[in-house]
Order: C-alpha cells, then structure tokens, then sequence
RNA sequence: CGGGACGUGGCCUAGUUUGGUUAGGGCACUUGACUGGGGGUCAAGAGGUCGCCGGUUCGAAUCCGGCCGUCCCGACCA
C-alpha cells in the first residue's frame, strides 16, 4: 500500500474545531481522519477509514478465530420485531423511527437481539445444531439525548454485536468466557488500556455481565478498582460488605424532642449539644421514600430505602437495582395520600405497620443502633436498633460509593475512577428466546429452550478510545497494527530528496511495508513534520538534508527517539520494525 | 427534558453594547517570486443570502418579535 500525500484526499486543520472538548475528537478533525455531517454523525476521510478498516479487521479475525460466524443483518428494520419484545415502546426517544411510503413503521436498528434470536429459530431446529454464536459488524443508530465528544458516542455508529446459543447454563457459561478471552485478545491488540469490570446488565435483562472499560478522565462510565485484590466493578454494580452483626443488648429506645432539625446536619447538632449524644452523621439512618414504576404500566409501588445519614442516594444505583422497575421521585402531593410517612422525620419503626417495603444499606445490619425520625413532626429517636425497633425487608445496594469504601473481595479501600465503555459481555438467558419461543429438538424428542448471551464491541468508539488514550501534544500515536501506515516517509527540500523518497517508499511497499510517503513538492520541512507528527503513523523516515551524505533520519512517534542510518539501509530497518 | 452560550466565506474569528460608505483579520486555497530542518516571507487573487422569517427605520450583521439550528453542563447509552 502506497499513499503519496501529493494527491491524497486531506486536509489537516491548525486550529481545534470549536465544537470538540476532548482529545480524540480534537485531534481526529484537526488530522482529517473524521468530519462532522450532523450532531454525533460523522463521515470518516480515507485516513480514518482506513483506520477504522484495521480495528474492524482486527475485531473480525479475533471474532473468527473463536469461531464465531459473521451475519449482517440490515439496519433499517420493520417495526414488528421489536414490537414482540415490547421494545418498540419500551427502547423510548433513543429509537430512530420511520415511515415507509405505504405508512408502515420501520425503525433503525439500534442493536439485533431480536434479529439474531428469530433468524436461529428459522434456520436450526436440532440439539445437534447447538451450539452457535454469530456476529455482525454493523451500523447501529440511537438517537441520544445528546451525542458528546465527537465519535466517542455518536448518533450513528459502528458496532460488533454477537449472541451465543446454547442448550444449557453450562455452554452459555462456556460461551461466555470464550468472548471474555476473545475480548482480552482484542483489545491487547488493539493497543487499548481497559479494566474488566463487574457491570449490571442494565435495560437489556439477563444476569451475569462484565464490561470493558477504558480509563480515561472524560469516561461517562464511574467504577471502583482495589489495588490490592484486583476487584474492578462499575459503580452500579459495587456491592457494600455487611460489617459484622452489632451488640445484643442496647440501651431501650429513647424518643427526643428536635425542633427544626430537616436535614442530617442540623439533627447531628442539635442532638450532640441538647443530649450530648456524641454522634455523626454515619451514625444516623436516613429513609427516603420513592416510588419503583413497572415499565408499561401506571402502577408504582412505594418504597421506603434507609441509608446511613452521611451518604446520598446515588440515583444511577438506585435505578439499577431496582430494575426493570424505574425509580421515581416521591412528592409532596405523593405525602398527601400516605400520612403515615412524615416528611423529614421518617423513621422504620412503623413501616411495617402502614404495609410499606423498607430496604436498607447493606451495612444496617443486626444489632446496629441508629438515630433517626420518630415519624412525628420535630421528633427523633435515638437508640434504635436494627432488628430489634425495626427489621428490614431486605437490602439494596442505592447509596452512593466513595473512595476509600471497602473492597467487597479484600476490604482494602477502593479507588473511584472514570472510563468509557468498549466492550460489554453477558449471559442475557432466556429473555429473548422465550419471545422468539426459539427452542431446539432434543434427542428425546422434546424441546429444549435456548439460553443466549449477548456480547458488544464499539467499533468505532475503539478508534475513538485509542485516539484518546495514544496521543501528545503534537498528536496522534497509533499503535502499529490500527495505523493507516506502518511508516510516513517524509522527503523534504527539493526534488531530489522527494524522487528518493519516493523510490524508497516504492521500494518499501513492494517489501509489503505500508507507506504514506510526503511528496508534496514546495511544501516547507516545518509543514511536513507538524503533519507527520498530527497524522501519528509510528514511524517516521525523513529523507532531507542529510541526502548527499547518503545519510536518513528514522524516528519512533511514540518514544520521540531518532537516529541517522545509512540511506542504503533504509528498507531493511523499517521492514524489520514491521515484520 | 432542565440550565448556560452561540449562529458572520471551507476552518478559527473581529464587528453587535451606541444602526450609517465597499463586513475586517488569521488559517486554508489559487498564481508568481523568494526561502528550504520545525506550520517561512513578499506580492497579487478567488471565495459571503452575516442561521431563517417578519417587524422598526431614510438605512439593520447590529434594534424588536418569532422560528430553526448548534455547542457546553446535568438526567440516559457500544
């Protein structure tokens, strides 16, 4: 492969574009890898293209070698597909939807579950042809509330989505893990910095989930890591070890008059220096109550979640786990019809008693004592005790994670960091194939419901990802294998440094080396280092001023180190960094 | 959907507060000359419905109203 820059289709920027925030978007414009068509809509130029091409191909042969089998479906799908499945409705605003000329509803696929489970159950009907997983590289669409830094999360964009079907738990726990190493694979490959998370498997149902996420500090996703055990998870999926049950015996009960305390603070010090109780904020339990509405329906159930009072409800944990029910804000017009629940001074104590759920922190255990409202207005209680005064329905992981919690493997601290989601495995069950009623025949003659799991790559946020973790203030630095070139042969000053540079790159390319080689004749040297630099190919050969001494420069993008060679040898030394 | 900002050649922008000749600059582009190892210099050019619609006015990029669009911060996702 032979790109000569006289005639390629490029054009790299000096300045920023005034819409990019983070450094791969930045960077991808200004090199012309990317151009913007509409919000979160890019077109790809042939630099970009080409990288995009490399992941792609680099994704395909791992897909391939763990013997998954590439479909395409289209993108463009009729509406009843995902009408079965209820999500035409429940996927909500992020479905692009669409009318046909005869008025029928098509929609743009925003993921293929659907397709994927149906086309099985039209072609395999056996035992024997189980198991399966196919994949495809596709075009996705979902239309964001609001599509942020560049191809990092567009509108439109490129993904590989594959489903494994098997006859039992056993083969999907199987399957599962081929993709987890396959994805390993992958991503070391693609040169990808990225920690194995503990994920919730969120609006798509199922059980067991792990996401690749890529630290960067412009990640949308949070999650925790332990330095000590290795534990990573995302922040909704962290779970809170449960300290050890407390003291049998405690002092009884004790209502206390507390006038004016609505908030955790002002409780704190009214309750230290009116009863010299000596306690914090961690000391109190604070109950807030919400409402969990079904998907679909109208119904919503109260329910009361108690977490210690030092903390905050983390809305993103409460909703995933409550799922699929959706947490909603309880009101005041909400207070009118429960009397019972007193604004501000909610305590369990009574839950039980108006017939209300009441889940609580994981460490509100047994034999722990708490401060907390005494239901009636201007009224707490202190000394009250878990099991005892009051027993919790269960637990539910909603307050909010800090640095420093405990690891739930090791109970060493854990650090919070941000990263953005690459990849995404899990065992999605049956939740489809019961829709699709996708069974197999078995070898007794009665049908066996397939287990499926589901397992995503952004392809074209990898690009992305790379870009934003490989680059320094002079720009990109692709790692070999993603690069649109292997070398950019940089021949500066007059016609003679430019004819041996492009006999070199001729002769390089005839090695199998790929070359972007600058021939741009009256191009200043200045102009073609900045945009060798820009451009990020991850090695660099400058025939210059060095030329009547047969000498050449080779430079490492990455390191910055160069060193002068012999012209003569030129060929040899880039053919052997590529081989 | 809530909050904030903005809309002027391909890109980045000045001008708008206080209406007044032909809308100015930088980058990029074309031509010529010089230069030739860090986005070089000089000269000459091409390129604009000032987001759209309406209003006020002798006169609107500028003031008023409406609409559209975009970006940024928050609630949602490969």
């Amino acid at each position: 492969m032979l790109l000569r820059m006289s005639s390629l289709f490029l054009r790299t920027l000096r300045d920023d574009p005034v819409d990019a925030e983070v450094p791969s978007h930045k960077l991808l414009v200004r090199a012309g890898y990317v151009r913007r068509v509409a919000p979160g809509i890019y077109s790809w130029l042939p630099l970009g293209k080409k990288v995009l091409d490399n992941v792609t191909r680099v994704i395909r042969e791992e897909m391939d070698r763990m013997g998954g089998q590439e479909v395409l479906f289209p993108a463009l799908l009729p509406r009843d597909y995902y009408e079965a499945t209820g999500r035409w409705t429940e996927y909500g605003e992020a479905l692009f939807r669409l009318k046909d000329r005869k008025g029928a509803d098509y929609l743009l696929g925003p993921t293929h579950e659907e397709m994927f489970a149906d086309m099985v159950r039209g072609e395999l009907s056996s035992y024997k042809d189980f198991p399966v997983t196919l994949y495809q590289i596709q075009t996705k669409y979902r239309d964001e509330a609001r599509p942020r830094a560049g191809i990092l999360r567009g509108r439109e964009f490129v993904m590989k989505d594959s489903y494994s079907f098997d006859l039992d738990d056993e083969g999907l726990k199987r399957s599962y893990e081929q993709h987890r190493e396959t994805y390993i694979r992958t991503f070391e490959r693609l040169g990808i910095d990225y920690r194995i998370c503990f994920a919730t498997s969120g609006a798509m149902g199922g059980s067991a989930s792990e996401e690749f996420l890529a630290p960067a500090e412009t990640g949308a996703d949070a999650f925790v890591a332990c330095r000590s055990c290795g534990y990573a998870a995302n922040a909704e999926a962290v779970t809170t070890p449960a300290p050890p049950a407390g003291p049998a015996e405690h002092p009884p009960l004790r209502v206390l008059d507390t006038p004016d305390t609505p908030t955790i603070q002002t409780l704190v010090d009214f309750v230290n220096e009116h009863y010299g109780l000596g306690v914090t904020a961690a000391d109190t339990l604070k109950n807030v109550v919400v409402k969990i509405r079904t998907p679909g329906s109208d119904k919503a159930e109260v329910l009361v979640i108690g977490v210690p009072g030092d903390r905050e409800i983390d809305f993103k944990r409460l909703e995933a786990a409550v799922a699929p029910g959706e947490p909603e804000i309880f009101e005041a017009a909400d207070f009118e019809r429960h009397p019972g629940l007193v604004r501000g001074y909610i305590g369990p104590q009574v839950l039980k008693d108006l017939g209300i759920t009441y889940l609580v922190d994981p460490r509100v255990v047994d034999g722990t004592s708490w401060v907390t409202g005494a239901n009636e207005p201007g009224r707490h209680a202190a000394n009250v005790v878990a099991g005892r005064d009051f027993t919790p329905d269960g637990t539910i992981e909603a307050a909010e994670i800090r640095a420093g919690d405990a690891c739930p493997q090791c109970g060493s601290p854990l650090s919070i960091d941000r990263g953005i989601e690459i990849g995404h495995i899990f065992q999605l069950g049956r939740k489809y194939s019961d829709v699709a009623e996708l069974d197999a025949l078995g070898p007794d003659g009665k049908p066996i419901r397939i287990t499926m799991g589901s397992y995503g790559i952004g392809v074209s946020r990898a690009v992305a990802v790379i870009a934003e973790q490989r680059h320094d203030e002079l720009g990109l630095v692709w790692p070999r294998e993603i690069a649109p070139a292997d070398v950019h042969i940089v021949g500066t000053g007059k016609d003679d440094q430019i004819g041996v540079a492009l006999s070199l790159a001729e002769e390089l390319t005839a090695r199998g080396v790929r070359v972007l080689v600058d021939d741009r004749p009256g191009v200043s040297p200045g102009v073609k280092f900045k945009d060798a630099e820009l451009l990020g190919m991850p090695t660099i050969l400058v025939i210059g001023r060095g030329l009547a001494q047969g000498v050449a420069e080779l430079r490492d993008r990455a390191s910055g180190e160069w060193e002068e060679i012999p012209i003569a040898e030129a060929v040899d030394r880039v053919a052997a960094l590529v081989s």
